[in-house]
DNA sequence: TTCCAGACTA
DNA sequence: TAGTCCGGAA
């Protein structure tokens, strides 16, 4: 049994979730899994993993009318992918941003599933991150729904913001804010409870795209800003990162 | 016009 | 580490 040193929580940090879960109660993250009931499991995972590479944090409705474009089209199997043309590709994902590339990459990463992985989808972080267009932040959300298997928490853009801004990370040994998500996940990773890996990406992704948002955030409407360093301080554009850089 | 999202490259 | 890829929101 692995037991996390978790000396070094930050004060109030239950609190601050608890709120944040209260803001967030009528916001729906959950995404664009209409599929569970209907594909076998290996075809499931392959589905995540394609919907998930299509994703984006901030164009939700945006990339979930893709993948279904790509289903009404028969396109989200690795097989169809594989044999798919790459231009047709990109008309059924476009306007998803950086279409041209997620459309190679979905080309190529079905290829390999097909060809190494019988269809299926790797299981270990290693070989996801070795798939074309899956970096950490698919890689661990893929284990988490695909698999089941939390090896880490799901850190994005939004995680990456808002566990800066309250002071909840910093980079090793010092008090300065984490440059990379990466960084962000594994200071994370050594005080916050394991049971909260999971939905603490959702919640945050939630709470940054209406609240906490990377330009302008609405402090004013946000609950938990008496626990946050970082309230009131960010007057205009996203100057926050630059002049934290020094 | 600037900024965002995530992976990748130079 | 900065720049690139994208369309769209602010």
């Amino acid at each position: 049994m692995l037991f996390i040193h978790v000396d070094e929580c930050p004060a109030n940090w239950e609190y601050v979730l608890e709120g944040i879960r209260k803001m967030s109660h009528s916001i729906d993250t959950s995404g664009d899994r209409e599929d569970d009931d209907i594909h076998p499991p290996k075809e499931r995972r392959f589905v995540v993993l394609a919907s998930t590479i299509l994703s984006s944090q901030t164009k939700e409705d945006i990339t979930r009318g893709a993948t279904r474009r790509l289903r009404q089209n028969g396109l989200l199997t690795a097989d169809a992918l594989n044999n798919a043309d790459e231009e047709t590709i990109r008309k059924l994902i476009y306007p998803v941003g950086f279409y041209i590339r997620k459309a190679s990459n979905l080309k190529k990463m079905a290829h390999i599933c097909l060809t190494k992985y019988g269809g299926d989808i790797p299981n270990t972080i290693e070989e996801l991150l070795s798939l074309p267009g899956v970096g950490p932040k698919i890689a661990h959300l893929v284990m988490i729904i695909g698999w089941n298997n939390v090896q880490g928490i799901c850190v994005d853009t939004h995680v990456h913001r808002i566990c800066n801004r309250l002071g909840w990370v910093s980079r090793s040994g010092t008090t300065q804010r984490t440059s990379i998500p990466e960084e962000t996940r594994k200071a994370l990773q050594q005080w916050l409870p394991r049971e909260e890996w999971v939905a603490i990406n959702p919640l945050l992704v939630g709470f940054g795209r209406t609240i906490c948002t990377a330009l302008r955030p609405r402090c004013g409407e946000c609950g938990v800003s008496k626990f946050c360093p970082s309230a009131f301080k960010e007057t205009s554009s996203s100057s926050y990162f630059r002049s934290n850089k020094s």
